[in-house]
DNA sequence: GCGCGTCGTAAATCATAGAC
DNA sequence: AGTCTATGATTTACGACGCG
């Protein structure tokens, strides 16, 4: 049991990505705040809960995305219109 | 509220982020012995006093100020520590 | 006003999961 | 199966603001 206990532990601690539904999820509040991406505590606290991650986790991945954004704009703009459309049309309705 | 430096671009997306400034040092890592002697010192006391920090960082070779940010980024890593932690363990 | 505290973040870097 | 790149996490360095 202390065995697997650890082992479970340590499969834990190992990164992992994020589900693809939890991206989706975080893109489309990157992209819907492109002006301002910074959520208040908050929205990081809704947005974990709707992830299955951490306040921290989310923090972090809007740091990571906003550099990365910002590095290189270009390499986003498809992604960045996708989900442009996908919130036009969720407002659409 | 802006904090570093908001660019003043009118229609770029990025305009009203936060900026750092061009002027902010380049992050520089430590090395592993300078690591481990700040984290004996962290463990000895988790706040310097003024002459500690000053005897820290010219055995280290670091600036006083790289020594009183460490020990604040120490303090806040392990704050996060613990509150991730606590986080885990409800649900 | 100064000086050091926390808080939130930028930007660089690390580690490695996963795609190819 | 080995290379690489994308991604999540961690490490320096600061600006904003608080308090004594």
């Amino acid at each position: 049991v202390m065995i697997l206990r650890s082992r479970f532990l340590d499969a834990r601690r190992k990164r992992r990505n994020f589900s693809k539904q939890a991206t989706e999820v975080l893109n489309e509040y990157f992209y819907s705040h492109l002006s301002n991406p910074y959520p208040s505590e908050e929205a990081k606290e809704e947005l974990a809960k709707q992830c299955g991650i951490t306040v921290s986790q989310v923090s972090n991945w809007f740091g990571n995305k906003r550099i990365r954004y910002k590095k290189n704009i270009g390499k986003f703009q498809e992604e960045a219109n996708l989900y442009a459309m996908k919130t036009a049309l969720g407002a659409r309705q | 509220h802006k904090e570093e430096k908001p660019e003043l671009d009118p229609n770029n997306p990025v305009a009203n982020w936060i900026h750092a400034r061009s002027t902010r040092k380049k992050r520089c890592p430590y090395t592993k012995y300078q690591t481990l002697e700040l984290e004996k010192e962290f463990l000895f006391n988790m706040y310097l006093t003024r002459d500690r920090r000053y005897e820290v960082a010219r055995v280290l070779n670091l600036t006083e100020r790289q020594v009183k940010i460490w020990f604040q980024n120490r303090r806040m890593k392990m704050k996060k520590m613990n509150k991730d932690k606590s986080d885990n363990k409800e649900q």
